[in-house]
DNA sequence: ATAAGTGCTGCAATGAATGCAGCAGTAGGA
DNA sequence: TCCTACTGCTGCATTCATTGCAGCACTTAT
């Protein structure tokens, strides 16, 4: 859209730091580029950048300004999806952020479930840990987040809810495979892996763990969940995760943590508060919705 | 701001009805008019207009997008407020739309009282009946609505609420005022004057008269309450106010309609749906949400 | 001290928006 | 039925805003 153009410009410059590295992304000289913003300033009525040394940055009304040209270039694909919807087209696109344990399994399966009946809309999936996907829904970068104990839930408005307990994933010839639910300090007591310290599960367990005398000695801390359910495969050992991203391969059983060691996990849907989010995206977060109600009632 | 320029441009040509008199009113020609718009329809990737052999009407895209364009130029004055205050500024715009009731003593004492303490905010007051005033409300012409009885509520945000029984206002030797209240009956076998029919308080009437054998039959219908009031001191008439529009002069007096005759109508203050209104707006509203509230508390 | 980076500006050239005149088409009145 | 008045639209020349180039003053890191 044309009249966005100062917009991609001004968002070019906060990306890039300086104008003239911006003007070279663009395409265009430092001169043309350093007028456009002067230009903008002058008919906005403040400056919005803080001229640096060595680059520019932006002040506050600046940062005002950017989250309301987001809004608005978010609330203008949501008309022209509308307008679609109205030419009958039913095409549009659906942008998640979502944890690393909903990746392998869970989301490809409803994503490709709701292309079946609605070919024309595309996705892009981006997997966040619990602080970087709120921060996705505040930059209009992801429509939705579906995410395990989101961090601060300001801005955060919740579609669905479901409680994850965290399962020890191990091998079937495990010992603690014999009994239904497992405790914690019987997994510590065996080598264990565990993910880095931005993820939600790494975080109940170092919440749980907090005023015991217990605690982590991972043999393999990683940010990979995928890594960590395939080591398991290779050393006898225990990783943990939540039972909705798990499809295990056959030598492999999981087990829940006991309730009274740990506490289960929110897993929450939600979009940015107070947005309206185009069509596509609307119906594939009220799909999710249902799904997680009936996946919590039964 | 220059780049919704193409959003003016459409409104005139909305407003006029055709490319070459909005051009007119722009002071452009037809032909630089006609090929912006063009333009625009073709980025955008819909007509927005329907072109017919007396003019131009926009479409259902181009209603949603009309919509999206307030809407986004409502959210570039409220961060224009948010960035003025950044300033220390304190500069500000409210617009309200009221019932008639409000204008001659109700609004200009809190107008006048904010202003005290707030001398950089500006003030405009529309005089609308209670359909327009939500109206102008969803075309962001009003940031506030104080009216009584709206007729829909849709998209209307309820920010406050107090109940306002009917008064009759009549000359104080009227034989009406010996009594507490007074029955509706009464009033009605004195000549009596009343609003039009698009106004909250002839609406409460004509409901409260609806199924039974009595009926209306006003000396003078008018579309001014300054009239109505003023009215009844040249002749011994009864005349109808809600009592938070009341000052009433030396000579007149009024009594509160029987509950049970009419039911109080519901005073509302509210904006619209989901926006977020400026800085100035958003306090004059809470001043007076308060105010009301406390109104309804003594 | 040098080099590399920054934002900014004068001048000329490029390209987009405008104005003018005229076309084709429709609606309504004599 | 013709005529007038209105509509949206378009080719061509012009105007004006935007851009690119080169260079200035300045700061920081080597």
């Amino acid at each position: 859209m044309r009249h966005l153009k100062d917009f991609h410009y001004i968002q070019a410059v906060v990306r890039a730091g300086s104008i003239r590295k911006a003007a070279e992304d663009l395409n265009i000289t430092g001169s043309a580029l350093n007028r456009r913003i002067q230009h903008f300033e002058e008919d906005f009525g403040t400056q919005i950048f803080e001229r640096l040394p060595r680059g520019m940055r932006l002040n506050p009304a600046g940062e005002l300004l950017i989250q309301h040209f987001r809004a608005q270039l978010s609330d203008l694909r949501r008309v022209q999806s509308l307008v679609a919807d109205l030419d009958g087209e039913r095409r549009g696109h659906v942008s998640i952020a979502c944890s690393q344990a909903l990746a392998p399994y869970f989301l490809p399966t409803q994503i490709a479930a709701y292309r079946t009946e609605h070919p024309g809309v595309t996705f892009s999936v981006q997997i966040r840990d619990r602080a970087a996907a709120e921060e996705d829904l505040r930059t209009f970068q992801s429509d939705l987040a579906l995410v395990l104990e989101p961090a601060h839930l300001v801005d955060f408005d919740i579609l669905a809810t479901i409680e994850q307990p965290i399962h020890a994933i191990m091998r079937a010839d495990n010992p603690l495979t014999q009994q239904k639910e497992v405790r914690l300090r019987d997994c510590l007591d065996q080598p264990h892996v565990v993910p880095g310290r931005a993820y939600a599960v790494r975080h109940m367990l170092d919440a749980a763990l907090a005023g015991t005398s217990r605690q982590l000695s991972a043999v393999v801390e990683t940010d990979s969940f995928d890594f960590m359910r395939h080591y398991v495969e290779f050393e006898n050992a225990v990783a943990f995760q939540i039972p909705i991203g798990l499809r295990l391969p056959t030598g492999l059983t999981s087990r829940p943590l006991a309730a009274r060691d740990i506490a289960p996990g929110a897993l929450l849907l939600g979009q940015l508060r107070g947005r309206s989010l185009p069509v596509a995206p609307a119906r594939f977060a009220q799909r999710l919705a249902n799904l997680l109600h009936d996946y919590a009632m039964r």
